[in-house]
Parts: structure tokens; sequence; C-alpha cells
DNA sequence: TGTACATCAGTGAACGCGCGTTCACTGATGTAC
DNA sequence: TGTACATCAGTGAACGCGCGTTCACTGATGTAC
């Protein structure tokens, strides 16, 4: 183990996402991160300040990674409804970390800059005035948020609970065009 | 101050829900809960057994709370989201608490009872098959967890991000009948 | 190419703090007589 | 109506623990010459 680490950033991102998955994010503690990424307890304070400055970068990264599901619509609305839901299945930490404004730095500038990014892409796909797009934002935050709380799936027939995806697309089907 | 408080249990629920208004269930201890209802630090543990005990009994509340809510609907679909939509702003900490299963004693007789009849009334609407019931859930619950996290005001004009409840019969107008 | 040095990422011991839990107790309440 | 007593809700001192933070330090890296 070399005494620089050579990407603790990353390192600690990862533990954090790790974390957040098995335990939630009311459960995270610095310390816990460090035992994780294999480095001194004091490290991750050491390089993000504290840990509201560790959920902000790693709520920013979660924009990002938002928007590269974005991007891949190319302003569908419904495949950028999926995209949406992919981000969220395969990211539940960072989709649970990222609305939760208490927990993050205000006015951070690369957070802002990637929810900005995100929210344009957003913004971008096709669809009928801001009424529209609250229904489409709502219906798939709405529907992301109760699949990975297993609320959803619980009130489905089971070949339907199996594919996520599939179901979204169904009940994407009720919104007007 | 009387030695026995004569109803421990509504006053630390209601600390419960202060609290977590203030600073989310991530920051919430039994010994601030016991402070704000003004009794001894052990006594919150000493009644519900302990933190998971006490937000599954704040969460079974949640769900009575917004059975109430969805009754008045009498079954009409925007009036029961309506409903949903007020319960989850007027109750936003039972709402933040009461969708996450990590946070809840697995298997609680009255949080089951409680779940079950909300669950009830939520099925008990007009709406065409599971679907359109998933549509229909998805984009209440996204619609009320946007809206308390502020993102969705933010992205509407001014008149409109005043009036969540007309913001979102607006919304749910997009949806096919 | 080799040496000296400045930088600074990361260390680890030490601290004080708030936490949940335990446990012997206190005293208000309800019941039996 | 009055007294004795069992119950048990709530108390408060004590505990050990994990936490975030501080701070003097170590040593790897990059740059100047």
């Amino acid at each position: 183990m070399p005494y620089h680490h050579g990407d603790l950033r990353r390192a600690v991102l990862d533990a954090t996402d790790e974390a957040v998955r098995e335990n939630g994010v009311a459960a995270l503690s610095l310390r816990d991160l460090a035992r994780r990424a294999g480095v001194s307890h004091a490290a991750p304070a050491h390089h993000f300040g504290d840990k509201t400055g560790l959920l902000t970068a790693f709520a920013a990264e979660g924009h990002t990674l938002l928007s590269a599901e974005l991007e891949r619509a190319d302003g569908d609305l419904i495949e950028a409804g999926v995209g949406y839901l992919r981000f969220a299945l395969t990211h539940p930490a960072h989709f649970e970390v990222m609305f939760q404004d208490a927990l993050l730095r205000d006015g951070d500038a690369e957070l802002e800059a990637a929810r900005a990014r995100s929210a344009a892409l957003l913004a971008a796909t096709e669809v009928s005035g801001p009424t529209g797009a609250s229904a489409a934002w709502s219906l798939v935050h709405g529907f992301a948020t109760l699949w990975l709380t297993g609320s959803l799936p619980a009130t489905l027939p089971p070949e339907a609970a199996a594919d996520p995806y599939a179901a979204f697309r169904a009940a994407a089907r009720h919104l007007k065009p």
C-alpha cells in the first residue's frame, strides 16, 4: 500500500456508493467509508472537507450519470424516461442522495453545473408545455422511487414485477402524447 | 410536571414530526426527541423499545393519516391524487419515513394493518387496470416528492409554483382517462 | 542524469461529545378489601 | 370512605462506543538546477 493513494477521491466515492446501497445515507459515517476504502479514518474529511462536501460531490456525480443516460434518448420522451429509470435503478445510492438538499452544500459550483446540465437535458425532451413536463417528470420519478422501495412491484403481477422497463413503458402509455 | 406524563406516546410522536421536518430522519436521535418532549432521555426507548420501534409507529400513523385523506376522495381518481398530495405536503415527515423500509420494523402488526388499509383505499380508486394504477400512483407520488424537495416548483412559472394543488390537477390532466 | 528541496496528500494518536442502552429506583395510579 | 398494596410508566446516573475533528508528522511526487 503506497503512502499516496493515487485516487482517494474515486475510492471514497465508490465506498460511499457501496455504503449507501447497503445501509442508506442515514447510517453513513466518514470513518466507515475510510475503512471500506482502506485508508486512514481522517482521509475522507481531509479530501472532501466534511460529510456535506463528500455528499455534494457524490450528488454531482449522480447528475453526471443521469445526464449520460438522458443524452442517449436524443430528446425522445419515452426513451428519456427509460434512461431516467435506468439511472435510478443502477445507481440507487446517487438517486437517494441527489434530491435531498438538506444533505448538500448550498451553492457548490460543481454540483450546480452538473445539476444544470441534467435539467437542461430533461427540458430538451419533446413534451407539450410545462404541465406536460411536470406530469412526465413526476411519473418517471415516482415510478423509480416506488420501484426502488419495492412498493410498486408488490402491486403488480409477477411477470410485470420482473421487468421494470416494460412496466414503465406500459405506465407511460397512459400519458397523453 | 407530574411523574407520569399522561401521553408520552403522543408527545414523542409529535417531537418526531417536528424533528424530522427540521433536520430529516437522518439526524434523528432519541435523546433529542426526549429533550423536545420534555421527558427523561431514556423515556422514548422505554416506551417504543428502540428507534426502529418509534419510526414504525410513526410510519403507521402516516398510513392512517393518508387513509383519512383518501377516504374523502370517495373513489374519484383526481380527488384521491389531491388527497395523497395534501397528505404529503401537510405531513412531510411522515411521508419521508413511511416509504423507507430500512428504517422500519419488518412485520410489525400495527404498521402492516395501517399499510393494508391505505393500500386498499388506493386500489379502490377508479382507474383502468394495473398499469393505469401504476401510472397514476407514480405520477402523484413523484409530484409530491419533487414538490417537497423544491425541484418541481423551480421549473414552473411563479403563479403555478404558488399552488401545488392546481399544478397537480393540471399535470394529472395529461393522464388518459 | 543526478541531487536538493518544496509541496501537499495522507497518517495516526488524541480529544471531547452525543449517542443508545442498562438498571436500580421512584412515585402516580388503579384495585382489593 | 379509607387504607394497603401491586403495578408499571417514567427517572436519572452510569457505561462503553463510534463519531468528527484537530494537529504534528511522514513520505511520495514533481520541479529547479
